[in-house]
DNA sequence: TACGTCTATATATAGACGAG
DNA sequence: CTCGTCTATATATAGACGTA
């Protein structure tokens, strides 16, 4: 029977010269790079951060817990200079990050439940990669939504006490937050 | 014929609970992921930096040209110290990762030392208890000023756009939100 | 022009063992 | 106990195509 496909090539691991073979290659291979990343996160429990610009400039990055904490783990430093970068969108997101960082933290466990199958798909990453200019609203509208709902839930939450019971509310808010929210916005995002 | 072993298995992309087979997985899921990251820097030419930590506090680290130089890139801080390995040429990269694999080995047997620590069963369940409406609603105002923020820097680019370079701003930007805020998951749930 | 899809293969590795 | 080594398989992906 004919061969379809001469199937995977074995490749010198060496510069791709042709430039649009080299690009599919980047785009591949990163998305394995992140991939494995996220799995061996997952599986480890290590901290991991990748950052990856290619030659055309583009970056990309994967962090767990997030970026900006492993980054800081490593340079040893517990806060930047504020001052000097209080402007950059990087900086912005370090601060966040530091300010929440425990919040954070409690909720991305819950939100592990949901990795396992949303991660299988690599939603996540395809997101990153199919992101345009004009979709930015899109993913901004619905953080708009997700702050909302998380707003109505807290004040529900406010008003019920802060019994151990509010666990289970929790775990429904966060479930609808990601159903009704995330998925929205991704699925606009993905657009595959 | 009697096969000699049964194989690789297929395993669940979740925490490894138990700590030995999770130790050697991480060792050598940590070593195919270095490798990836190489090859994908000797292919495409792309700089990539990779931080790992593990629950032990055993630290390692990748980077090309530099693990410095891409932080710095990361951070916006293009001034900084990476004048100094800015010409580490991309044919010395795979001696370098030799020599990378030697360090890293032995960095690894020296922070041996360090002991794993013990982890109380169900403690993610009590960092719900932890939870506490104050802190969600601290969460809620981030949010807030990440989206006006997000949303600023929306309007910049698309001012700018036409180009079809800024999508990799907002490329870098989102993955950065996403990694901070939504991305992936999972504690040290792995030190059982 | 770019990117998702489809095979056939190249690689990565889970589990089992043996050495120190 | 902590690692390399050894298969047998699970995955990743190089090229070739189809689609927008």
């Amino acid at each position: 029977m004919m061969k379809k496909t001469s199937g995977r090539k074995k490749i010198e691991i060496k510069k791709i010269e042709k430039t649009e073979s080299g690009r599919v290659t980047f785009t591949k291979r990163r998305r394995g790079l992140l991939n494995k990343a996220s799995e061996l996160c997952v599986l480890s429990g290590a901290e991991i951060a990748i950052l990856a610009q290619s030659k055309g400039g583009r970056v990309f990055a994967f962090g767990h817990p997030s970026v900006d904490s492993v980054i800081d783990t490593y340079l040893g430093n517990n806060v930047s200079n504020s001052s000097a970068v209080s402007e950059n969108p990087t900086y912005m997101l370090e601060e966040y990050n530091k300010e929440y960082g425990k919040i954070c933290k409690e909720l991305e466990v819950e939100k592990n439940k949901f990795k396992s199958v949303e991660r299988s798909d690599g939603w996540w990453e395809k997101s990153f990669e199919n992101l345009e200019v004009h979709k930015l609203e899109t993913f901004i509208n619905s953080l708009e939504k997700l702050k909302f709902n998380l707003t109505k839930k807290a004040d529900e939450l406010k008003n019920m006490s802060a019994s151990s019971s509010s666990d289970h509310n929790i775990d429904g808010l966060l479930d609808e937050l990601l159903s009704n929210n995330f998925g929205d916005a991704n699925e606009d995002l993905m657009t595959v």
